[in-house]
RNA sequence: GGCGAGUUGCCCGAGUGGCCAAAGGGAGCAGACUGUAAAUCUGUCGGCUUAUGCCUACGCAGGUUCGAACCCUGCACUCGCCA
């Protein structure tokens, strides 16, 4: 049993209850984990990838996730990591963000039955009577929320707590107690909540979960976290190419703690990706290209990673064609270079466009395109606009005949 | 309830009557260079049928003025202090 917390320690932060978990692990019965979400629209990144990942491993060994749709929390709304009170939700784009986080989720977690089970705490909120409710209450004390140091702050500073955000952590912590939690594992921002669940648990004669917080990241520009916010994160559902280049782009001393973390790649060989990327020039390349790889080859198989690696090579390396162009068929007529980046590219506004051609970032069959007002033939061309956005047109049919 | 401060472009933030499509920074985009979608440097960064042009924009609605992001009135929201 040892071996699986030591598999586990490779991204763990903290473990609090470790002899607890020994225990369960070592008893055979298969353990609820509880992973819980607030219903904000998900955009579920490598972050939020290292729990899940944990999470999987559990359920390959016969462990159960319970996935916790926090429908009923949503509307009140987590305070963590706000400095002022948040607006709330409405009922429809809760729905819409709980399906949007099952198919996520499923990307890691294995969703077979036996092994995993959804739930939503409206089940048990919804039908508890405000008496018993108070009688909850009146298992937390004031000292005890505000021994959190979010609060605190906001009281020095003057700011206001409305008691909804007071009793969050108190719905949150209750949810592990009503799912009868063995093991929950969150980012270290979770771990008061998840605190308040393990006390919850012990007043009401549960043994309290166990709580494991994770190793948070680094965004890929380097700060703090990814986060959506800051456009700085690999998405779940990125392509692989995607996923490619925004590995590729991390700053150098990023390739240790992203292999550590997001890879499953030996301990050793992390070691020599990261003394790689300390020695610079192309064996920091290398090592990214590597760390790219491996990553890319967890989410979507070797055979994807190896082509990407590839097509990254071919087009950035060596700067010849990428292999993977879409092609276009014109269906209009286009007169200009300006029309026809516009028909390539319709989502952007011609002025953007404009200024691109003026930047000398469009070339047409390889020949730079400086003129938005010259004309174009409609034959066979490959277009490339910026560094990585290529097209090749095909003529359509009429103008072909024409 | 009283008093005060504020609301500017994707974000932060300067601007207090014409020189403002609006300083500066960040993000984004592009070019150069390169070791990569690193780093660095440079440019760009509301929209528009080609533009020493037009339109839209500085919380919302009106007003003063030849002219307003800047002045006045009302409204909405945010924040602070006092009670």
């Amino acid at each position: 049993m040892n071996s699986v917390i030591d598999r586990l320690r490779r991204t763990t932060d903290a473990i609090i209850g470790e002899a607890d978990l020994l225990e369960r692990l070592g008893s055979g019965r298969p353990l609820r984990i509880k992973y819980g979400v607030d219903l904000t629209a998900p955009d579920l990144h490598l972050g939020h990838a290292v729990n899940l990942w944990m999470m999987r491993q559990l359920q390959d060994l016969g462990h159960q996730v319970v996935f916790l749709l926090g429908d009923l929390t949503t509307r009140v709304g987590d305070p963590t990591g706000r400095s002022a009170t948040r607006p709330l939700l409405n009922p429809d784009s809760i729905a819409a963000n709980a399906s949007s986080f099952l198919d996520q989720v499923a990307l890691i977690l294995r969703t077979d039955p036996a092994v995993f089970e959804v739930r939503r705490n409206s089940e048990w909120y919804d039908a508890m009577p405000v008496a018993e409710l108070l009688g909850l209450f009146g298992q937390v004390t004031h000292a005890q929320l505000m021994a959190r140091d979010m609060f605190r702050a906001r009281v020095e500073a003057g700011r206001e707590i409305a008691v909804h955000e007071l009793i969050y952590p108190v719905l949150q912590g209750y949810d592990s107690f009503a799912m009868r939690s063995d093991l929950t594992i969150v980012g270290s921002d979770q771990l008061f909540n998840e605190q308040l669940g393990r006390h919850f648990q012990q007043r009401l004669g549960m043994p309290p979960q166990v709580v494991i917080t994770t190793t948070i990241t680094p965004g890929v520009d380097g700060r703090a976290k990814q986060s959506k916010s800051l456009n700085n994160y690999i998405g779940l559902t990125d392509t692989p190419q995607d996923k490619f280049g925004k590995l590729m782009s991390i700053p150098d001393e990023l390739v240790e703690p992203y292999a550590h973390v997001y890879t499953e790649l030996p301990l050793d060989t992390v070691a020599g990706l990261a003394a790689s990327a300390d020695a610079g020039g192309t064996s920091a390349r290398d090592a990214k290209l590597r760390l790219a790889a491996a990553v890319v080859t967890r989410y979507h198989g070797a055979g994807v990673a190896r082509a990407e690696l590839q097509a990254f090579q071919q087009t950035f390396s060596a700067r010849s064609l990428p292999t993977d162009i879409p092609t276009v068929v014109l269906d209009g007529p286009v007169a200009t270079v300006l029309d026809l980046l516009a028909a390539l590219r319709p989502t952007e506004t011609r002025s953007h466009l404009r200024r691109l051609i003026h930047q000398g970032a469009v070339t047409i069959n390889n020949t730079r395109a400086t003129d938005p007002t010259a004309p174009v033939d409609p034959v066979e061309l490959v277009i490339r606009s910026g560094p990585r956005t290529w097209h090749r047109i095909r003529p359509s049919p009429t103008a072909e005949r024409e």
